[in-house]
DNA sequence: CCACGATCCTGCTAGC
DNA sequence: TGCTAGCAGGATCGTG
């Protein structure tokens, strides 16, 4: 699942790979489908002026005053071909740019959405209107020490609520929790402040360990240029239910949390 | 404020 | 072997 450290890998091969570049034609095989926002053939004949990334949303910004807002969620790909591909079952938008090659956005599982606005109302988009700071940008620890005593909900969930803090998910709070030494069940208000500092530097070094491995490709993420990232061989209890501590030797054990899969070592976090 | 459940969707897996 | 029911999960929304 696409989190901060693989948006952020797409985000870069974008800036690395796209600038500049002119939208000459979009195709969208399934027009009804729910994964498409605003009338998308607004693209056509503009260029990628920049490209941004907030939490796990990337925002493309074009030269004629408008942005596509991309969110992957689970299973969405974004993907760059260097010549004319097959529409794929889950392709439900084709980029062809002017060079001949092709942008393609893909969803298995249809969650997660292309949205074309204008580039004035990005920041008017509900999910940017309510989304918490970030971690390695603008979150600090004294912003953390904040959240933490403002309530009684399960660590893990804190971690997980974009409206409080952007760009972690499942992979990356389970990792940083064991980083930490903190179990995931415990409230968030119980945390002590050596506690909350440690966890605040596992966040911050989990995350820059994902970004500098590329991200994780448990199983269905891949970059722009459909490659897999590599931190899933640096997953430390991260679907790891069974198999022993990485620290300890103690079997990792798997609950559901706020319903989610939820990974740790019930020894070393305790 | 928060917890919980439903919603969206389809590949995979456990179980028969 | 082959079928099917159930599960997973990011974000949103409704209910209590």
């Amino acid at each position: 699942m696409p989190e901060l450290p693989e948006v952020e890998t797409i985000r870069s091969q974008i800036e690395k790979h796209l600038l500049g570049v002119q939208i000459t034609e979009v195709k969208f095989p399934d027009r009804s489908s729910k994964v498409l926002h605003g009338n998308l053939e607004q693209v056509e004949g503009q260029k990628i002026t920049g490209v941004r990334r907030f939490g796990k949303l990337l925002i493309i910004d074009l030269s004629d005053s408008y942005s596509l807002a991309i969110h992957l969620k689970m299973t969405g790909r974004l993907m760059l071909f260097q010549r004319t591909e097959e529409i794929g079952a889950h392709t439900h938008v084709v980029f062809t740019l002017a060079d001949g090659r092709q942008l393609t956005f893909s969803d298995m599982r249809r969650f997660g959405y292309v949205e074309i606005l204008p580039t004035v109302q990005v920041s008017s988009l509900r999910f940017l209107q309510t989304l918490g700071k970030e971690p390695l940008k603008d979150l600090t620890l004294a912003d953390f020490k904040v959240l933490l005593k403002k309530t009684r909900r399960p660590i893990k969930t804190l971690l997980l609520d974009q409206r409080k803090i952007a760009g972690i998910g499942n992979i990356y709070a389970c990792e940083s929790l064991w980083m930490a030494k903190i179990p995931p069940q415990v409230s968030a208000i119980s945390l002590s402040p050596e506690q909350a500092k440690k966890l605040f530097i596992a966040i911050e070094d989990v995350l820059k360990e994902g970004i500098k491995r590329g991200g994780a490709s448990d199983n269905t993420y891949r970059n722009l240029m459909g490659g897999k990232g590599k931190y899933q061989d640096f997953f430390k209890v991260y679907m790891r239910a069974g198999k022993p501590c990485r620290r300890c030797g103690t079997l990792v054990k798997r609950i559901t949390l706020g319903g989610r899969g939820t990974f740790f070592c019930p020894e070393c976090q305790k």
